[in-house]
DNA sequence: TGAAATGTTGGGGCG
DNA sequence: ACGCCCCAACATTTC
């Protein structure tokens, strides 16, 4: 006789506290029993075998773990690709039902509709539940039902509409004791699923409501602690969005901002999953980017010679981690001084940053090259001086990262600001002269 | 969530 | 006293 249970599948949503749909699965009642799964799918992807990211999924998974301990059951924890995984859970247990939470990117959609379609011939529900955004998919649309495709728009509908209900989280402390009740499984290590320790550690989420109520007005300076530094737990779910939006509606309205600039993206990226690979704008693509190897190189390693730009590149490379002022001061000088395409440097981004978010990088990317919705126009070229007279004006940010200037061997600029200017609005003009 | 070029204004030096 | 010029400061336009 197989045992019965329901299973609630984490995936970005590594806690317990305030999880939709945990909370929905425990409150169905039958016996739950918690499942992760290490995707090969997604991990074979991965060039560097110490990705951060994966240390950081890993530790998370051993609290989780941890906790799911204490309230006496387990975290299954399996290796593979997802369909296959259920498909022998499904040989092993009498599964009444799967329950998980929304996941907008194309490849998680066809990852839950191929998974869907398995299930359905099994009889078994797959329930998922909204979780990662307040608003998803088509709840803030504009009057004729079209997606928005402008921010300041999209943000006043999505302030309209939201009320305290929207935020309240979904308490399942009282809900633990319908977990599935078992001795603890054993946790793989790092090595069993093909990677290692990076050294990195990983501090749990800090809500520092200082920095969040001040988050104006220190936002745009590197070198101080002005931002949150939670996008690594929105991203993985180690902290709930509902949380935030309530502390941003009550203490700072640039910050509520930024909470929804991320969910504008997620929502054009499932109404335009073209974006992935295209530019939101299509003439754009008709651009010629000189996409010079060794420029990209430099670029990269953070040595172009300009302090403000390799200071941002030198912390990515060291950290997993870019300032966000920063993070357009370098998007701006690949695509506009250096002309490279803006897909190369995404997909860098995409390598390197522990809080990497498909919607936002490919978006944000985009904004920086001119060529997304409600983009940047492409004549607005960051001066990396002026940038650094405004922002880093002691140097202290520079200093940090790329250390004493005057050192013999800090490379002379990669490209003269002036020149670089002209001949950026030369092809961006170019190509976008009428049809 | 730019920067540079160009235009305008007004105070002060000076003949 | 007055007009003229210079130029900083600010505003507007352009890319």
């Amino acid at each position: 006789m197989k045992t019965s249970l329901t299973l609630f599948w984490f995936r970005r949503d590594l806690r317990l506290h305030d999880n939709r749909g945990l909370f929905e699965a425990l409150k169905s009642g039958n016996p739950v029993l918690p499942l992760f799964i290490f995707d090969t799918d997604i991990l074979g992807k991965l060039p560097d075998k110490s990705d951060k990211r994966v240390g950081f999924i890993h530790h998370s998974i051993l609290q989780l773990h941890g906790e799911l301990v204490k309230a006496g059951s387990s975290l299954l924890v399996l290796h593979g690709k997802p369909l296959d995984v259920f498909q022998q859970l499904n040989r092993q247990y009498n599964i009444t039902a799967v329950y998980a939470n929304h996941d907008y990117e194309p490849e998680a959609i066809n990852r839950d509709a191929a998974l869907t379609d398995f299930l359905y011939h099994q009889h078994i529900p797959f329930k998922t539940f909204k979780d990662q955004v307040i608003f998803e998919k088509s709840e803030v649309v504009k009057p004729d039902g079209n997606p928005y495709t402008v921010f300041t728009p999209y943000s006043k509908a999505w302030k309209h509409k939201i009320t305290e209900a929207d935020v309240q989280p979904f308490q399942s402390e009282d809900l633990l004791k319908h977990l599935y009740k078992t001795s603890p499984f054993n946790i793989p290590s790092l090595s069993a699923i093909g990677f290692q320790d990076s050294g990195a550690s990983f501090p749990p989420p800090f809500i520092d409501q200082n920095i969040i109520r001040q988050y104006h007005e220190t936002r745009d300076f590197p070198s101080l602690k002005g931002t949150s530094g939670l996008s690594v737990h929105l991203r993985f779910g180690t902290v709930s969005i509902r949380t935030l939006v309530q502390i941003a509606l009550r203490w700072n309205e640039s910050w509520l901002n930024e909470l929804i600039w991320r969910e504008f993206f997620m929502m054009i990226l499932y109404h335009f999953p073209q974006v992935v690979s295209r530019s939101f704008k299509g003439q754009y693509d008709q651009l010629k980017w000189r996409n010079n190897e060794e420029e990209f190189r430099r670029w990269c390693s953070g040595t172009t010679g300009y302090p403000i730009v390799d200071a941002g590149m030198r912390e990515l490379n060291a950290t997993g981690y870019m300032h966000n002022r920063v993070r357009m001061i370098v998007a701006s000088f690949l695509t506009k001084h250096l002309l490279i395409d803006w897909r190369w440097g995404e997909s860098y981004f995409a390598v390197k940053l522990l809080d990497y978010e498909l919607s936002s990088n490919n978006g944000n990317w985009q904004w920086s090259a001119g060529c997304g919705c409600d983009a940047a126009p492409y004549f607005r070229i960051f001066n990396p001086a002026e940038q650094t007279r405004k922002f880093d004006p002691e140097g202290l940010y520079i200093n940090q990262w790329v250390g004493n200037l005057h050192k013999k061997d800090y490379p002379q600029p990669i490209v003269e600001h002036q020149w670089a200017r002209e001949r950026c609005l030369q092809v961006f003009k170019e190509a976008l002269k009428k049809e």
